[in-house]
DNA sequence: TTGTACGCGTTATCAC
DNA sequence: GTGATAACGCGTACAA
């Protein structure tokens, strides 16, 4: 690691001079500049930016906390704040959080530690201290916050949405699976359907879930239509349970969709690539990524400006749901 | 943000005596301890980390580069490496390259720009110079280099492995799909089943193929089954190619495994939720991921101690592969 | 056993 | 225009 000090010294000037080329701050003149700038390119300098955040007080990297990278939906959420901050210089420090309390504070302790400027978090308690004595821009993602600011899909839409399309293509013995009660998103969609499917006045059976998890999932599968065998349409909390229905279905010999219709939620890469391919309502996970990223800039790039001035110009962004039509749910011709 | 200053203040002591509460060096008197640690917990107080890394010269920071965390075969990776790093009190500095070198050389030089003190790398260029005078430790992870330390799965193995499978469960007419020449492991299970079935001396036919993705899989599939029509066993690249191959397969009216047998590679989570679940060879990536992690650690640990003495005591850890059986192959009594 | 003072690499504030 | 120099928060000789 080359030093300032040693540019300086190549280039015969002192280390302010070189700092001021480097930042571009301050006068200096065409030929040291030209002299600092060859000393830079000869010794391959790079600014220690830890030694800067030290002084600077923030750093060039932001804080990504994420329940699991493991479950197929975060991938595409992460690539997106990924992109969007690589293309601003940031970098990402990033953490699972498995949902448990412990390691959420732990990780935000450390991210403070190490001075980031900001904070993505998908995290189910947005509300806690952790977050709101925090000096720093959070963003939430996927998740909503009563005051803080966060980007997520229209849950309650996408319900709405799938028990439309549903309805739509014949279906009248709904079944709708329930995701997990702590999971904001899981109950928006849940409600979303449910008073579409009230305002229709469609009979419909609940069956309540508590994980996201295939393992779990395949039970919920069973006990649905064991308990509902006249199920002719199941709206599954999300793409995986999706999927574990299709394979109870399979097992039970049921047509899909002749029989049994089934609508996912999520749109994850695997959906696409089940035999039938999974109908479902997608979040535009990538961009919400990428919102989140840019809403998380603008919000660091404002507090380095005006400390106190004109605050939360920003508000939270809402992307739009949209139904996947595969081949999980019947064609109809009328439908637009 | 509390620092050490405050802390000594509040505990009437010097700074020095802080420092020396907290990182347990040197003699501090047992009334001076508590009430430093009073003072620790009344403030809230965590190091700084930025400083500290500024003054050791090395933080608490690594670096994971990945191709593409979007690729499902990478979170389990990432999850491995974090799970093992996380209990060792590193963080994760977290970037994807995309396979682009210019990506990969930016990222690299912002891990040291941060003064992290490891790089666990999946890269194609293991011997690029990036890698070779870097002065911290690094390990190559999914990828073979000839003089690093690497953790990586028995791919010819997992090859020979396949083409075993797929000869004792009846098929004589294979196809193999050959992976990206550019991906080491990729080619290292091509070259495998090759073997293979050459010293078993059945015929077989080859299709080259570029990338691992679903999209041009898909052409490959198709050319798979039009050239070479009487193929009765594929042995696809990994399982996103045999996943179009079962697609392709289901479209043109073969029934798997009666017609063909496919086996894929990896054993990603999608492979058994598809319908047939996918036969695979696995590879076990959440603990290469681990054990990539743990390698790392000793090396670092190792560096701190011994500067000179006692070099390069550990060795690459290769993991064995496994015929996972599901049902893209038939079934055999015999076999075991 | 404890405190003072310096240095880690940078930036910013002054003089010159 | 340019160069000393203090400061960021911490750890560690060295002195006391």
């Amino acid at each position: 690691m080359t030093t300032i000090k040693q540019v300086a010294s190549y280039a015969g000037v002192s280390v302010a001079t070189v700092s001021r080329v480097i930042n571009e701050t301050g006068y200096v003149h065409e030929d040291t500049r030209r002299k600092v700038e060859e000393a830079v390119k000869q010794l391959n300098y790079k600014p220690n930016e830890v030694a800067r955040s030290l002084y600077k007080k923030k750093s060039r990297l932001i804080g990504l906390l994420l329940p699991d990278i493991t479950n197929p939906y975060f991938p595409l959420l992460a690539r997106g704040v990924e992109d969007r901050m690589q293309e601003n210089d940031f970098r990402i420090i990033f953490g699972n959080s498995d949902e448990d309390r412990q390691k959420e504070l732990d990780y935000m302790d450390t991210f403070i530690q190490n001075n980031v400027v900001g904070v993505i978090s998908s995290t189910n308690n947005p509300d806690t201290d952790c977050y709101a004595n925090l000096k720093i821009p959070v963003v939430f993602l996927d998740r909503t916050s009563s005051d803080s600011l966060s980007v997520y899909a229209d849950g309650t839409h996408g319900g709405r949405l799938a028990a439309q399309e549903m309805i739509a293509r014949g279906s009248r013995q709904i079944t709708v699976l329930q995701g997990p009660a702590h999971i904001r998103p899981a109950q928006d969609r849940f409600r979303g359907a449910v008073e579409e499917l009230q305002r229709l006045n469609i009979t419909y059976h609940v069956v309540a879930t508590t994980s996201f998890s295939f393992k779990e999932a395949e039970s919920w599968a069973k006990e649905l239509f064991s308990k509902h065998p006249d199920t002719d349409g199941v709206i599954a909390s999300n793409d995986i349970v999706a999927t574990a229905v299709m394979h109870e279905a399979h097992r039970l010999g049921k047509k899909i969709p002749e029989d049994v219709q089934i609508i996912g939620f999520d749109d994850i890469p695997l959906s696409s690539l089940l035999f039938p391919p999974l109908s479902t309502i997608r979040q535009p996970a990538y961009e919400m990524g990428w919102e989140a990223a840019g809403l998380l800039i603008q919000l660091i790039e404002q507090s380095q400006a005006a400390k106190s001035s004109m605050r939360q110009l920003h508000s939270s962004i809402q992307l739009p749901v949209k139904f996947i039509e595969r081949e999980t749910t019947r064609k109809v011709d009328f439908h637009g």
